[in-house]
DNA sequence: AACTGAGCCAACCGCCGAGAC
DNA sequence: AGTCTCGGCGGTTGGCTCAGT
């Protein structure tokens, strides 16, 4: 049996809100409070869906809304969160003090969507486009050789022995401070190679491992996050993070993941620092759930400290100052004085870095770098 | 001035899970 | 267990604005 509709869609008006029947919304509001919106209409003397009502009260009306235009720093956090997480808008404004989901995901299509396109990153996978190329060559090659390849010229030291795992790899590899680290022999990124495993997957366990999250919890659902992400992006997904099912297996032969029940990404957002080298501390109101005091810091002596002391693209995490996830754009975006930062310059300079390596791998694939890529 | 196309954003659509019954 | 209602969510669309021709 399908769900009967809300309202009697041919006798509710529809389209722009005039202001008087903003007004009614906002007495009816003030008077009662928010509740069942279905009768909204009714008691408001509106004439409009009840879904309607609640839609234009949520991402219009709502008193703590923000209507100036979206800060560089809340740009930088809409694309680590979405490199992270992908198109959980809701989740995504939650760390946006008085933005909307509808906000973020109008920004996100209309601007850095194609902000992204121009500084050569695929906004999908959150890849530099000639790393995309790469990959897809290294595809080829494993498809055409086998297993225990070597990838390409690039990671000269790095034996997969496993088929190219999918999304939350390139999720987290983004989460690189400095694409060269990429490239770079696993020994030389602190990390042992001895572990059969994608780089990028064994920097984030060590990443998760240092924040205190539950690794294994985590590892799930990126994985998951990823396996859905590729095939879909259907609205899903919220419920796969939810409510996984009891086991995964990536491929045939690897490992398989029991996960976490429990896990909830919007009380991990919340209460978790993120685990992305540059994450903001929110200075007002919006992480209560991390505070420095409760959660001693094991970040000083970690493999990210290396990598915020080498990072050279301006993802930096620098300045814990005693705090776990206190992470300071101000010293990478520029000039932080209080709430107020200074235009970023971090994620052109994030891009700029890839486009630097880009020209390095020039040479190496002319062919295919000199081509123009439409998306 | 008129037309056109791109950009933008408010609003809608349809699906889903949770909870009440 | 099944049905129904509600709120939440992500994807999509309609229409307005504006720059370019």
């Amino acid at each position: 049996m399908g769900r009967p509709p809300c309202c009697d869609k041919s006798n509710v008006k529809r389209g722009l809100w005039t202001a008087e029947e903003d007004a009614k919304i906002l007495a009816y509001v003030s008077n009662f409070g928010i509740g069942n919106w279905t009768l909204v209409p009714k008691k408001a003397g509106l004439n409009r869906c009840g879904k309607s009502c609640r839609l234009r009260w949520t991402n219009y009306l709502r008193p703590d809304l923000k209507q100036d235009s979206f800060t560089p720093q809340e740009e930088e956090l809409i694309i680590n969160l979405h490199k992270a997480i992908g198109s959980r808008w809701s989740l995504i404004a939650k760390q946006l003090h008085g933005r909307t989901d509808n906000d973020v995901k109008n920004y996100w299509n209309t601007k850095l969507r194609k902000k992204l396109s121009k500084m050569g990153i695929d906004p999908v996978t959150h890849k530099p486009y000639s790393q995309i190329l790469s990959d897809y060559g290294n595809i080829s090659v494993l498809l055409n050789t086998g297993n225990n390849y070597q990838i390409g010229s690039l990671n000269k030291n790095i034996n997969y022995t496993s088929t190219p795992k999918p999304e939350p790899y390139s999720v987290l590899t983004t989460s690189f401070p400095n694409t060269n680290m990429i490239n770079r022999p696993l020994e030389v990124q602190g990390i042992s190679s001895n572990e059969n495993i994608i780089p990028s997957w064994n920097f984030m366990s060590h990443q998760f491992q240092q924040v205190n999250i539950n690794q294994e919890t985590i590892q799930t659902h990126f994985f998951n996050e990823a396996t859905s992400s590729c095939s879909s992006s259907s609205s899903s997904n919220v419920t796969q993070l939810s409510s996984p099912p009891q086991s995964y297996s990536c491929q045939p032969s690897q490992v398989q993941i029991a996960p976490s029940p429990s896990f909830n990404w919007s009380e991990f957002l919340l209460t978790e620092p993120l685990p992305f080298p540059g994450f903001p501390q929110q200075q007002d109101h919006h992480f209560q759930g991390v505070s420095p005091s409760n959660n001693p810091s094991t970040l000083a002596q970690t493999p990210q400290s290396n990598f915020a002391s080498g990072n050279e693209c301006g993802l930096n995490q620098v300045g814990h100052e005693g705090g776990l996830g206190k992470f300071d754009f101000g010293s990478t975006i520029g000039s932080q004085t209080n709430n107020r930062l200074e235009p970023s310059s971090s994620v052109s300079s994030f891009v700029n870095s890839i486009l630097d390596q880009d020209s390095e791998m020039q040479p190496e694939f002319p062919d295919i770098l000199d081509e123009s890529f439409e998306y």
